[in-house]
DNA sequence: TTAGGAATATTAACAGTGTTAACTATATTT
DNA sequence: AAATATAGTTAACACTGTTAATATTCCTAA
């Protein structure tokens, strides 16, 4: 029965070359620009296709966030081999700022739009998610090992993790939307100091320290 | 020439009617089902006419992007009564916080969105943008008069407004994106604290106290 | 008062979008 | 070989923002 396996083999091939064009389209043009009949034309069928192997535009856009998570995952976990817990903590900032400068289509799919994760809630039902958890959890567990280490010992570790989870976010938001650099413009003074998310960044490992 | 002005007058009037049709589909059903078409619908003229009285869609949406600066803007006015530098701090937090829940999609557009200040980078020309930045220096003074009281002595004023910006920012995007809501209804022992924004804000407000 | 011209509004069209129903060709099974 | 399941396509629907060409209205100047 080596057939069966060769035509399902082919048909997951197929899923995976959609999603090959698709990334390679949201990538370079965002995502209004990926548009089913472009990717359809980059594998050479008809769009019409595509609606055999996914769902609908979503669905092709919740498995490239899927990807994205993936790929951050990944970043994270080179860091469990930085020991100590607060230089941990800094270099998790940091390779999560550059996350969302160098992959901002990618940032903005994984935390900005708000089309993936209604897909999540609307198909994938309740349980998986598992990479989005995985990358906080990394987060948690490192501001649990700080306070082991004598930082923020007052505070309470999940909501601890969370408000350093929202700076940094809001931060690429607004580095990713333009206002950062918009104020570096019109705000001369500002400009001086060099690159305002750079600053702002060691503006906050300094209020970090603070809390020791 | 009273003639003149009456014309003047009915076209900057028609110039509001279709900024208030705008408003009211965009404040019902979002950015994306705002269409031009629906807009002339609503004010009975036909879609072309739009043209004549705004650019495109994004200088329509940019319109109501001013309106949404107006309004936060004059929230925050209020809180100028509030003497205690500290406690105005908190205050205009809530007050942002409350802006984000109360008017979703205006602070979407006015915050999250890329369509609206890449208008005003194209069209309007370096200067006005009044509205955003005076939100942004009420912000300013606050943390400098909280300094001037004792607190975050050793931080750049900018820089800690910045980073209070971020989070709060940060914080709303994720509210909005139901990224809190996600974590919360998966990790149940986080549900029990009570609205995780609020518990995250609570922590937040701990977190600058620690920095007196 | 009437002709000209500017301002205003409309129709028709272009080039797209996501998505579905109906149809065809191919391959597998009975 | 006939019936059936699979894979893919064509045509169409109902939209989108936007522009060019056309019609209508209104004010001004001869």
């Amino acid at each position: 029965m080596g057939i069966k396996e060769r035509k399902e083999k082919h048909k997951e091939d197929l899923r995976q070359r959609i999603l090959d064009a698709a990334k390679e389209l949201f990538l370079k043009d965002g995502y209004d620009a990926t548009s089913i009949r472009k990717i359809a034309e980059k594998i050479e069928f008809s769009p019409t296709t595509i609606y055999l192997y996914y769902k609908d535009k979503a669905d092709i856009m919740y498995a490239l966030h899927q990807e994205g998570f993936k790929l951050l995952s990944g970043q994270f976990l080179v860091l469990q081999h930085v020991h100590e817990p607060f230089e941990r903590l800094k270099a998790m900032g940091r390779v999560y700022m550059n996350f969302a400068l160098n992959n901002p289509d990618f940032y903005e799919l994984m935390f900005i739009m708000k089309e993936p994760i209604e897909f999540v809630k609307a198909h994938c039902q309740g349980e998986e998610w598992e990479e989005g958890e995985q990358a906080f959890s990394s987060l948690t567990m490192t501001v649990e090992h700080c306070k082991a280490a004598g930082y923020f010992t007052k505070f309470d570790t999940t909501t601890f993790a969370l408000n350093i989870w929202s700076l940094m976010h809001g931060l690429c938001g607004l580095k990713l939307q333009g206002h950062l650099d918009h104020m570096a413009s019109t705000k001369v003074e500002l400009f001086e100091g060099g690159d305002l998310m750079e600053v702002t960044f060691a503006g906050f490992v300094k209020m970090l320290e603070g809390l020791k």
